[in-house]
DNA sequence: GAGTCATTCGTTG
DNA sequence: CAACGAATGACTC
C-alpha cells in the first residue's frame, strides 16, 4: 500500500544523486513533516525497495541510521559496503566525507 | 563529552 | 481508536 506521503519520500529519495547520501531529517524537511519518524516508517515498509534508494539515507548525525528495520546488524554492513560502491565510505559506523550529504531541499 | 527524556507524523493492528 | 516505528533535538550528569 502506497499512499502520497510515501510517494513524495521516494521522490525525493531519487532525488538524491548517487555517491551521495540524505538524512531522515533531510527528507522529512523536503516532504514537509518534522517527524522522521514517519520517513523512516515509509522506508521501512518502502514497496519500492530496489526501485528507491533507501541505503542513501542516514541519520543526521552522520551515522548509517539503520537498513530495512534493523538499526545494526548485517543488513547494516550491506548498506555501508552499498554506499561504498558508490562512493560514500563509512567510517566506524558513521560517514567518513560529511561532503556526501546531500540536501534534498 | 556521553547518556537520557520528551517531541512529532504517519502507518498498521 | 490506540500503539509502534530506519529519528532528532535539547537537557542533564
Amino acid at each position: 500500500m502506497i499512499t502520497a506521503f510515501q510517494s513524495r519520500v521516494y521522490t525525493a529519495l531519487c532525488s538524491v544523486p548517487r555517491g551521495r547520501v540524505t538524512t531522515y531529517a533531510s527528507l522529512a524537511s523536503a516532504v514537509g513533516c518534522r517527524s522522521p519518524r514517519a520517513v523512516g516508517q515509509a522506508l521501512k515498509r518502502n514497496p519500492l525497495a530496489p526501485s528507491v534508494p533507501c541505503h542513501r539515507v542516514i541519520a543526521s548525525d552522520s551515522s548509517i541510521g539503520g537498513f530495512r528495520g534493523f538499526r545494526s546488524g548485517k543488513a547494516i554492513a550491506e548498506k555501508i559496503k552499498m554506499l561504498a560502491e558508490e562512493g560514500v565510505i563509512f567510517r566506524d559506523g558513521k560517514l567518513a566525507d560529511a561532503g556526501r550529504l546531500f540536501k534534498c531541499t
